[in-house]
DNA sequence: CCAAAAGTGTTGGCTCTACACCCATGA
DNA sequence: TCATGGGTGTAGAGCCAACACTTTTGG
């Protein structure tokens, strides 16, 4: 989670009393939940995620993954959708659970159990910070973030294997990519994603092998020869079988 | 979840308020944390789960996998080994977080969020309910549940799907097996939980490809011709390349 | 006509699958 | 000697990786 201040109330509520022998009030202490989202974009050719600056509390100033603590009554996936929202104006991202991360350190101030998501976005515009909780947002290129707080290093490596994973077997691409798109836009995506060279033709064998591409009749123009678009038959999730 | 009522304080905290407008009571209202652990084992020849009867509350009598609410200041793996300790007996057993399931409604009592586990250990013997908590406990086979309380029939798939995938890569298959066992037992393993047939010479050829075995000097015998018993070089958890 | 990116096939090696017979032991 | 499970090899198909030249357009 990362749980930073949530605007809906304080975040050190719960803790065990300080009677150290433990009476009843130390069994009602309680883990809260949060969920933090890491959101993914590509732009300007690089693979970035979006972070939140801190702007309160004893990691000011470090920089996290936007999230914030799930209310009562409320689906996780919802509370990752309604935290994103609220700090980058993203309104409807791919969104999957990642991992739950509980280790009652991992926030100085509490102990919160962080429901980790991933999202994908496919224009980097769209995401913006205002809301007053941080002080700023913005896009980090994956190789390169700054200090991150709580253990939102973890959250980010776990983030980046499951995306690099799911591109081999699934249409998850598609989230990251406008509706329509050239072939080679599509392998610049994987090259940068998976972080290697690819062959041309036999990354186009393999992608068009799967079925899960169709082409358009549209052409994208440059002063070189013409690209033909294609389209994701579905932006629906899809895996491809392996055997 | 599950969350079954613990033995260390009752379930009903942090309700909301009554209070429908939502006024400060609504907002210290949060879900709590509970971990799900679904064990596996194989008993006389099938795949099987352990689960525990439920004894009190609305779901009295069903049938549900061991777990409880995480405790203040607890790791989420150490709350999934003190339950399962707690409801099984069953002490070190192999174990590995799945997935989150969060919905308001899984448990008719509180918002719970459950984080649930998987669970592996070679003998069903070490395993037995005597905790006051349940009404019992038992080895099911996988593929013939009785009706699950909470969400755990979706726990119960996903623990599934994860076992399989794993087995497929990765040496989890040692945590089923005891130290030392024969290539048909370890094939018969395999066929168990993929529910398919396997061919043995390729099956052979493939495992030993894979480097994780090796072969010790003891034999296993019987009226046919014994047996070579092999060992996995580690039992710690390996993954293999499939490039 | 030049630059820039799009598009296209073939070959060799490797891996996977399918398949059936002999072996070692205990009873 | 028979029953039981243990152990082994090979051939064909399909898959994957490596590899370079031609095409189309805009300037």
């Amino acid at each position: 989670m990362g749980t930073p201040p949530t605007s809906d109330g304080p975040r050190h509520l719960k803790r065990p009393a300080k009677d150290p022998a433990g009476g009843p009030a130390i069994r009602l202490a309680r883990p809260n939940v949060a969920v933090d989202t890491v959101l993914f974009a590509v732009e300007s050719g690089r693979l970035r995620c979006y972070l939140v600056q801190l702007k309160r509390g004893p990691l000011e100033g470090k920089w996290a993954f936007p999230g914030g603590l799930v209310r009562f009554g409320e689906l996780l996936d919802d509370a990752a959708r309604r935290e994103l929202l609220a700090s980058t104006g993203v309104n409807e991202p791919y969104l999957e659970q990642l991992f739950s991360f509980g280790d009652p350190s991992r926030d100085p101030r509490a102990h919160v159990v962080s429901v980790a998501y991933m999202a994908l976005i496919d224009d980097p515009r769209l995401a913006a910070t205002q809301s007053s909780k941080y002080g700023g947002g913005g896009w980090f290129e994956v190789s390169s973030l700054p200090g991150l707080a709580y253990d939102h290093e973890l959250v980010a490596r776990y983030a980046l294997g499951r995306l690099k994973a799911k591109l081999e077997y699934t249409n998850v691409a598609c989230r990251l990519l406008p509706a329509v798109f050239s072939f080679t836009e599509l392998e610049e995506l994987y090259s940068l994603i998976l972080d290697r060279q690819i062959d041309r033709r036999n990354f186009r064998r393999r992608i068009l092998g799967m079925g899960l591409l169709e082409r358009t009749s549209a052409q994208r123009r440059g002063s070189h020869r013409p690209a033909a678009l294609y389209r994701f038959l579905t932006r629906d999730s899809q895996t491809v079988e392996m055997l």
